[in-house]
RNA sequence: GCUACUGUGGCUCAGUCGGUAGAGCAGCUGAUUCGUAAUCAGCAGGUCGCCGGUUCAAGUCCGGCCAGUAGCUCCA
């Protein structure tokens, strides 16, 4: 008989049903020790698992040990899992005691075998697959990490209950090394880093809307320095729209009956305004103010645009969920023959910009969704081109069905950052409708009017999510090209101090972002400091280097480069700073 | 918005059975001039998120708001 060693953690399915089975040993403990916890549903997710109850009392951390004693013996007990089968009347009867459960069987087609299964005293009505045993379960390599409020079926009407969330491994080395890396995330979290960098600051008295720090606004230029260079490479032209336009436009646009709870709005001389949630109804005016000719398309038209959306207060998270965020739109409008070449377009220029940062991404193809507009024959058409150009370009995609805009399908791209986390930034989106409600055309080879398709994109998302992705990714030390101090120059002794001025300002021409501290604390005392706000290079300045006309350099990594002129010195920076090197 | 939790100087935190607040770091001043991750001394800084209640007395108890955290819902 196999072991638990020999468990395969290698694929999915093998993982999944081991985290499965945790969940019902967890459900088991929690029976055992509250008789009057009512079961929901417990299920493997990607890592672990969780499962939902509804508790007369809130679980706390101590209620979390108890829980992972009591799953501790029941895998100690190896008590056999087994499966049996139930007519809805008699499983009904079966789990009265447990309402949620009863809703569940209710929902099952009529004809469908009702399974369960049990373990000891326990049973769940549950589809399995299982372990065979509870002593299949590592007991000491499972953790339960937290416990939070959920809805009964992920609807916000419907009941509030407690979930618990747990995680598994075959071995606890790797349990130990899964709870280092939330650690390593706590330690990179944005909203701390942002505030030890002075990047950004995010007040009560704006909940929602960041400021920008001098230092944030150097990265965030920086970042829109390089997204302009690129956007010109890639063809496109860029316009800028008003922050707020009249009610009219917003209806026309379907924004005001379908999005208005999101939207601020006011009234300037007796006439309805809103502030832009979306950049899109702009365009399209600027679209409409002259006509076009089919030889303009694909038009590509960025823009860098600020929108307000009031989410929700429960919502809101540091600069990766705001109320204010400028996104880096553009729409292309473009013929249907079009569309594949300029879909394969954007795929590469997202490409190109992701690799920059050195982040990986995976592709989810948006199928349409149950409430739609337009005709199926062009979602099926859209859809395919969609699927097609990310083939072509050699690019994997997994389908998320129903999960597109009401107005077409769309491809969405998850970053991944270094430690594997996924971040939802990039986006394309077709858009069949907004043409159609502005009346948007062009005139086509046969001089007669045709409508353009359209699609709106994103590569950061938002400046304010890629900042904070690439805080997270790069735990704070940006590579070169987008540190917002890239040399602080330190001089040893007040003797160096006029030579280290005067370096900082050579540094300052060849276009570097330069600091001297000129403070008389000992060196040590500022490379720590510079080390703390991870500056990528700390030239060195004492007598030695003031005598040769050298600079001693020091990478953040602790590396010391020695002494060398000020031409290798800037050389090398350069060098570095040009190719945008991750280092 | 919902559930749970949190809210003390710029930051990290202490404040015991209610008796009108402490520390370290950062800041400022002075001394020190010291070559690769913390020099020493002094000074200054808080109506304890806000409003109300209980009490002779509230940072400490109660209520309501506000903001934040974890998640749910939603989403760039």
């Amino acid at each position: 008989m196999e072991n638990a060693k020999e468990l395969s953690f290698e694929n999915e399915a093998c993982r999944k049903t081991y985290w499965h089975s945790c969940s019902h040993v967890m459900a088991q403990a929690v029976k055992r020790l509250w008789p009057e916890v009512r079961l929901a549903i417990g299920p493997a997710i990607d890592g672990g698992w969780y499962y939902d109850f509804q508790s007369p009392f809130a679980f706390t951390a101590e209620h979390l040990e108890q829980i992972e004693a009591e799953m501790r013996n029941i895998c100690k007990e190896k008590l056999p899992l087994e499966r049996f089968e139930l007519p809805r009347a008699e499983a009904l009867a079966f789990m009265q005691a447990e309402p949620f459960k009863l809703e569940l069987i209710r929902d099952l087609p009529e004809d469908a075998a009702i399974s369960f299964y049990r373990q000891g005293e326990f049973v769940d009505l549950c589809a399995g697959p299982h372990l065979d045993s509870t002593g299949r379960i590592k007991a000491n390599a499972f953790k339960l990490t937290a416990c939070n409020a959920a809805y009964w079926r992920g609807d916000s009407k419907r009941e509030t209950l407690q979930r618990i969330y747990g995680v598994a491994f075959p071995k606890k080395e790797e349990l130990d090394a899964c709870l280092a890396r939330i650690e390593e995330a706590k330690k990179r979290d944005h909203r701390r880093l942002g505030r030890e960098l002075g990047l950004f600051l995010l007040l009560e008295e704006g909940p929602g809307f960041p400021f920008y720090l001098p230092n944030g606004m150097v990265l965030k230029n920086t970042l829109i320095d390089y997204w302009r260079e690129v956007h010109k490479r890639y063809g496109y032209v860029e316009i800028s729209t008003p922050m707020m336009l009249n009610r009219g436009l917003w209806e026309r646009s379907g924004h005001w009956q379908h999005y208005k709870e999101n939207m601020y709005t006011t009234v300037i001389d007796e006439t309805d305004f809103a502030i832009k949630p979306m950049n899109c109804p702009g365009g399209m005016l600027v679209y409409r103010a002259e006509p076009h000719s089919y030889r303009d398309l694909p038009l590509r038209v960025g823009e860098l645009g600020l929108v307000h959306r009031h989410e929700l207060s429960g919502a809101l998270h540091g600069l990766f969920r705001v109320r204010c965020f400028t996104q880096d739109d553009a729409h292309i409008f473009m013929t249907w023959d079009q569309m594949l070449d300029e879909i394969k377009n954007v795929i590469r220029l997202f490409d190109e910009v992701y690799s920059v940062f050195g982040l990986q991404y995976q592709i989810e193809v948006s199928t349409m969704p149950e409430d739609h507009m337009g005709e199926v024959e062009v979602w099926d058409f859209a859809t395919e081109t969609l699927k097609k150009a990310c083939e072509e370009m050699g690019k994997s995609y997994v389908i998320n069905e129903g999960d597109g805009a009401f107005y077409g399908p769309k491809l969405d791209f998850h970053i991944s950052d270094s430690l594997g986390r996924t971040w939802q930034c990039g986006t394309i989106q077709l858009d069949m409708q907004l043409p159609e409600r502005f009346e948007l055309s062009y005139i086509g080879a046969d001089g007669e009017k045709h409508r353009p398709v359209m699609i709106h994109r994103v590569v950061f998302g938002s400046l304010e999510r890629i900042i904070g992705v690439i805080t997270e990714h790069f735990a704070g030390a940006f590579p070169l090209w987008l540190a917002p101090v890239q040399v602080k120059v330190l001089p040893v002794t007040d003797r160096a101090a006029a030579y280290a001025e005067e370096l900082c300002r050579a540094l300052d021409r060849s276009g570097f972002r330069a600091e001297t501290d000129r403070r008389s604390e000992k060196l040590g005392y500022k490379i720590r400091q510079a080390q703390a706000m991870k500056v990528p290079y700390m030239a060195i300045v004492g007598d030695r280097d003031l005598e040769r006309q050298t600079v001693s350099v020091r990478h953040r990594s602790g590396k010391d480069l020695g002494a060398m002129s000020l031409d290798a010195f800037t050389a090398l920076l350069q060098e570095e700073r040009d190719t945008k090197a991750i280092r």
